[in-house]
DNA sequence: AAGATATCCTAGCGATGCTAGATCTTCAAT
DNA sequence: ATTGAAGATCTAGCATCGCTAGGATATCTT
């Protein structure tokens, strides 16, 4: 049966071609360019051919999130090796955090923002979510009792870095500043927060 | 001439109709049933009609952004009585903060999501978004020497909390522990980042 | 009363996400 | 080899969106 198989890998093929596409778009021209006759065009098949891989067009941005967060877990990972201090290892990882989001922002807003149907915090939810949070959880847990709580708290604080400054909210100029002084929080609060 | 002010007083009117169907719609039914059509509809005029008080869609959240800003501003400083002392009031600030993001989130989603043509630390900033910064700073400059950084870097704490918990990514169980964190995190950080 | 000026509406443009139904290809069973 | 079922793909279209051109109507000025 290699005839079946060489559909599926097709098949397979295809739909890592729309996602990328996807991908692209959105990182050159922004998410509102993604359209799925824009796609369609660009796999050379027609719409409907679009919609037999993905349900809708959230789905797509779900896709490209996925991907996203494989992309930030290791990012993650690598910025923190085992030869850091956890003071270092901290800041490198914060730092990453920060580089990812405003160096690729198309893709952290397919991960963050869009509706992609994504769940964390889930029995349901995929191994790249539980890998990017995993890594942050390891930067934070040296200071803190209630690694997981943490690690949520400062995870906002980070999000809310990026999202604020995306939005014009904050001086850009002092991004490093601010940066700093979530890490000053994260090494000197008594983890109370329970 | 009383006719002429009539007249710009009607036109006012119609203009507050707008933004307060705009809002309840929002409210309702969320930012996506808020239609041009739909309010040209509600107020019982034509579409043009509409564009002739506000030049896009992207304008009417503007408008009710705005709104929700002076909202904000008078529900922070109402949380926060001089008998308070700084860490009550910094408490009930940031609680205050929590509840209105909670309590409205479609005005919310405007003023802080949704593309709406605000723009912040700018000489054209209007004074509601100055009063909610301010509002902010007041609670939190007993507890650092730089409060305009400290106060973008927490309010970013604040609102990466909200977006987080909007999106399913964190659990919403623990959101009061996540919030007496960050206050311990005010409390207890040297400010260090300059 | 008549011309100028606002004001407002009808109708439509070019998009969007998504889908029904027809067409064409492929494969299994006779 | 033929035929009928099953699958893959396309054409064409629906409903809706933000937005606008151009004509009709009402109002003001002279």
């Amino acid at each position: 049966m290699g005839i079946s198989e060489r559909k599926i890998r097709e098949k397979s093929e295809r739909e890592g071609r729309i996602i990328a596409t996807a991908r692209r778009i959105a990182e050159e021209e922004g998410w509102e360019a993604v359209t799925i006759r824009r796609l369609a065009q660009d796999i050379e098949y027609s719409q409907p051919v679009v919609y037999s891989h993905f349900a809708s067009r959230d789905a797509i941005v779900g896709a490209v999130a996925l991907e996203g967060f494989g992309d930030m877990a290791d990012a993650l990972r690598a910025a923190a090796p085992e030869s850091l201090s956890p003071r270092e290892a901290l800041e490198a990882v914060v730092t990453a955090f920060l580089d990812f989001a405003f160096g690729r922002p198309a893709i952290y807003e397919a991960m963050f923002v869009l509706p992609s149907g994504l769940r964390f915090a889930r029995s349901d939810t995929p191994p790249q979510l539980r890998n990017t949070f995993g890594a942050l959880m390891a930067a934070i847990a040296p200071f803190c009792r209630d690694a997981e709580l943490a690690t949520e708290t400062f995870w906002a604080a980070l999000h809310g870095l990026v999202e604020l400054e995306r939005h014009g909210r904050i001086r850009p100029a002092f991004r490093a500043s601010r940066l700093s002084l979530v890490v000053e929080a994260i090494c000197h609060t008594p983890d109370g927060g329970t």
